[in-house]
DNA sequence: TCAACTTACGAACACCGTAATGATA
DNA sequence: TATCATTACGGTGTTCGTAAGTTGA
């Protein structure tokens, strides 16, 4: 079972048509066919009947087709969250902080930050006010 | 992406080593390395790091583990599903009626029944009594 | 007879293992 | 130098598209 036959099997359902399927992924009607009779072999179950001249999907198929659909859900998560991760890869960091805090602490802290996520820039200005009292 | 990357992955995450994953899924090195570099380029992330003699997983790495798992568990949860619907393709069903509900509710459905699960074979008795008088 | 799916087959691509190379403690 | 990962490369299997065949209204 692989991701790629899932996506051939949802669109098959979506659109109760292998051809229209075929459109929708840019593939051949061949392809899809052989793609929905290898998850259909590889879990030894059918998932489509004809209908005189259409398609219905059977009970294994309605099953499986809401088991695609959360696996496709929880994919498209996962690219997300990868995306928005990268930000870190290339971000930029504008810190100010008061003297000691800046003197003790943040060295060490920022050492082991551009080491973790060196693509990062970080701008640091050390001030003797507090940054609340930097809004006046 | 695909389901073996993420398989792949999840053995090299778990053991903290290319090698030991690759021993649990009966690969070599070279492969397992092969697929997470794939992965890596297919996301365009990292999920690795060597840190002195092993490996750790970075952050995004540990994301796409939580991601992963879920995905896993869904797929072995869908094999289940098909497993058992496949019990419909084999089984066998014992029937009792009262006369009334067989010789006008029953004929239909059963030839339904037969229609959609042909490899079920169905025992039939009707009877003049309720069924549950049939229990004394 | 037309529309849709299946089968057949050759080309392109992906994945694996072996062997050689690189890095690190 | 010993261990682990990467790179290089040839063989095998998978997936695709084209073309021909089959089925059903």
């Amino acid at each position: 079972m692989t991701f790629h036959q899932l996506r051939v099997f949802m669109a098959v359902a979506r659109h109760h048509s292998y051809s229209r399927a075929a459109e929708e992924l840019h593939l051949t009607q061949p392809a899809v066919s052989a793609q929905v009779r290898e998850l259909e072999r590889a879990v030894d179950a059918t998932f489509f009947e004809r209908v005189g001249r259409n398609i219905v999907l059977t009970e294994a198929g309605k099953e499986l087709l809401a088991y695609a659909q959360k696996v496709s859900t929880l994919i498209d998560e996962a690219r997300i969250a990868m995306q928005e991760l990268d930000g870190l890869k290339r971000g930029r960091i504008a810190l100010a902080a008061v003297s000691t805090a800046g003197a003790y602490v943040l060295p060490s802290l920022l050492g082991a930050f551009r080491n973790r996520y060196p693509g990062i820039s970080i701008s640091l200005e050390v001030t003797n006010r507090a940054i609340v009292s930097q809004r006046g």
